[in-house]
DNA sequence: ATAAATAATGAGTATTTGCTCATTGCCGGA
DNA sequence: TCCGGCAATGAGCAAATACTCATTATTTAT
């Protein structure tokens, strides 16, 4: 006589059925139960055994799900406590404009709660992509630092500060640095630092809950040099020291270790926020960055990333 | 400037997202909800709206997935209260060892059942199989009665009759029908029915709120033939009248109507219980019963099936 | 064959999910 | 600019699902 098939076999038979006619054909349990003629309670522990057991195989057909699964990942090397991944358009693999858009909806979100915050920015072009993505909001309760002077070396307003851009847009508090990005001197930039206004926009960035800085690429194209804040023999010292990258000015080596001396000195730039007391997210993408958002990565000097795809698939690849 | 992407795009976005983090990475809306930056309903609709946009997909990595689809479409296209499909053993393809073992999970599941059961049973060697996959079980509540009769030509007990067997392994007050499976004459049938004892059968076959049945095939092999309850010339006359097969001895043809006259003038066993009242399950799987399937099924002479996959698949085809 | 260990079950309950409905806000047309 | 229509939202509630724990089968080892 033929024997009935073992217990387990047929267990996991009736969590595939369960898992199908749950997940497949949008049964519920009791159904379910009935169906196979188990209790409801059996029919529950049927069908989450076949999630358990990896019979149930969900798949995400959209771009958003690689680039949650990225997402994922980095999050889990670099231990991240944001993560926002972007697709990247195949027409336009270098376009920040996703980064910008999603950077622009992180800022609207926090600026969105009602207890107050305060929120320090950085500079750079893809912060300032993110800030023109923007709509108006009333942001009355809560306060927005800039990390950077707004003086270029020409006296003008730099560019590239976001701190007037938000300002036009967003109907909240908002304290610039009036001061060159770059101080001539280490003695003045310290004299700088001690003016009373100063003083207190420096500790109020100490106390922000919320940073977004740029991570500019310490290479011929150094933002800090086209934009003139340094000169290129500034540039050809600082990449012998080993710079890959800059946030706020704030040059650093490949392992993320700020570079001593140098323009370093007299970067006017408030120092970034605490990792454990404000959330830093970086806003970066493009092969250009790539060295310099592992080195600050890898750190810790952010533990917040908004960044596309591709920028995602190269930072997993290799390191 | 550039424009943000309009609404729809964001809230496909956002729901591929929702359903990526509840269905993938297995969070509850509450976190998705705060992931997002959004009410825990508005989470939820993300994740409904990701399954309506079939976003979502789910597979079933287990051989029971195809049955229970193959399973699913049967049930549509014969309107079928009832179906299970079981996975064909590719190393023998031709056992109806696991039919005969899901038959026998059935059979038992509706003896388990609180309420008193009348459950009718026809014959044949699949139920047979079946019966003998049982395990012993008190089921006094129910009745069980034979549709066919259980003296075989030669004065024995009729093999493949299984209200003995039944009887031999779960405690239920079972009904045989002491009489031959074709009677010799018209006229004999109606004298034998008449009985008191056999009217009173009957009268329960009529009741039965679930049947089992085998469907016999009409050809060379028809057990019918090779288990002498008619001669070759009846076989001979019954294809030549259209027979594709038969059920407790009453054959149909290819519609699934009733022959008339021939050997159903004479088959004593009772008529296949009202698919109205009663659930009547066929059993059968394999090549040669494929046209009595069909035809069964297209005239609802069943409104129940368990079959194996490879012949669910032939079903599926052309008809 | 018996007892210990392990697994399965059902009841009861906490949590999560889905739905309805009233309200809000946004968009297009007069 | 104002208004009607439509989509989106949140509150509240009903339904469904997940979990815990005590009890009952079942298996395993002696």
């Amino acid at each position: 006589m033929v024997q009935r098939q073992e217990t387990s076999g047929n267990r996991l038979d009736d969590a595939a059925r369960a898992g199908w006619l749950y997940y497949v054909a949008g049964n519920n349990q009791e159904q379910i139960a009935q169906t196979l003629g188990v209790s409801r309670q059996t029919a529950q522990r049927l069908v989450s055994l076949s999630i358990s057991e990896g019979l149930i195989r969900v798949r995400l057909d959209h771009p958003i799900g690689r680039c949650m699964e990225l997402g994922e990942k980095l999050r889990q090397r670099y231990a991240l406590d944001f993560v926002e991944i972007v697709p990247t358009d195949p027409t336009a693999p270098d376009s920040i404009n996703g980064v910008a858009i999603a950077t622009a909806g992180q800022i609207e979100r926090w600026l969105k709660h009602d207890e107050p915050v305060i929120m320090a920015l950085g500079t750079g072009r893809t912060l300032k992509a993110a800030i023109e993505q923007m709509s108006p909001i009333d942001a009355s309760q809560h306060k927005i630092v800039s990390l950077t002077g707004s003086i270029a070396p020409d006296g003008a307003a730099a560019y590239y500060n976001v701190i007037f851009d938000i300002a036009q847009t967003v109907k909240a508090r908002s304290f610039p640095m009036p001061l060159p990005v770059i101080a001539s001197s280490s003695r003045e930039r310290e004299l700088l630092h001690a003016q009373p206004m100063i003083q207190e926009t420096l500790t109020l960035a100490r106390q922000a809950n919320v940073t977004f800085v740029g991570i500019g690429e310490i290479d011929p194209d150094a933002p800090l040099y086209v934009d003139g804040f340094i000169t290129s023999d500034e540039l050809r010292s600082l990449q012998k020291a080993g710079a890959v990258g800059e946030i706020c000015g704030w040059s650093f080596d490949a392992d993320g270790k700020l570079i001593e001396g140098l323009t370093n000195d007299r970067v006017a730039s408030a120092p970034v926020p605490s990792r454990e007391t404000s959330l830093v997210v970086a806003i970066a993408a493009g092969n250009k960055k790539l060295p310099g958002l592992r080195a600050s990565l890898s750190r810790r000097l952010v533990n917040g990333l908004i960044t596309d795809e591709r920028t995602a698939e190269n930072l997993l690849n290799t390191p």
